[in-house]
DNA sequence: CATACATATTCGGAGTTTCGAATATACTAG
DNA sequence: CTAGTATATTCGAAACTCCGAATATGTATG
């Protein structure tokens, strides 16, 4: 795979690597909303959130769109979305794996069963 | 969406974000591969390829096994693959976008074309 | 024009990431 | 135990990220 298309996934991937970041992109999974709105869901202050969204932008995570007083950020492609949801997923299952490896823990020793459980 | 998941997926994206450690994840996408192994194929330096490698276990991305002498390590969930092959073809999506832009702008101009053209 | 509102940019400091060089650890073979 | 090979860790410098405070820009309204 060529130098350029792993220099590009790494850009996406350092632009989605921060969680206001990844709470904007969610935020603007159902349509477009202005930064004003934004900035009052995300309740961080006003120039941070910008910094953000210029991130978003400089990465092309979004594209904005001005509308007399106001700019109007969406997604620029759902594919952003699938990946997302693919980590959603992804979250889940190791959950489900850190679960399963306690209660192997705790079914080995079963000679001290939750008396050391705090 | 959970604070907490908003985190792992921005541990997550930052975990991919360096080349280098995409170059990795890509590598092993066929399967496990020794330290050397992906150094060799990587060409970069011993020390700096185990600092990727220690980022990529700390961020969960990928696991790994000792046998004798050697470490071998596999992408922990295939949903990583995924990820990579929704970006390249968002990748692709954007370069045709790129060039359709460009075909407009030339033929936008159509008194100058291909006269200033360097 | 002046004022107000929405958004973006700049600045500086604290924290983090990246690299190669040097060093440490861990396993294997003799 | 010794020497060799494979891998990991530590160190220090340069580069980069993040934040809030201050400031700048752009548009709308009177």
């Amino acid at each position: 795979m060529s130098d350029a298309l792993r220099r590009f996934k790494s850009e996406i991937f350092q632009g989605l690597a921060h969680p206001t970041r990844i709470a904007i992109v969610e935020l603007l999974r159902e349509g477009e909303l202005s930064a004003g709105t934004l900035i009052e869901k995300l309740r961080i202050e006003q120039a941070n959130a910008s910094q953000h969204l210029a991130v978003l932008r400089a990465k092309q995570i979004v594209v904005s769109r001005k509308a007399g007083n106001q700019v109007y950020y969406s997604i620029r492609d759902r594919a952003l979305i699938e990946v997302l949801d693919i980590l959603r997923r992804y979250f889940y299952a190791q959950l489900d794996n850190t679960v399963n490896m306690l209660r192997e823990v705790a079914s080995e020793r079963p000679k001290s069963r939750m008396r050391t459980h705090r």
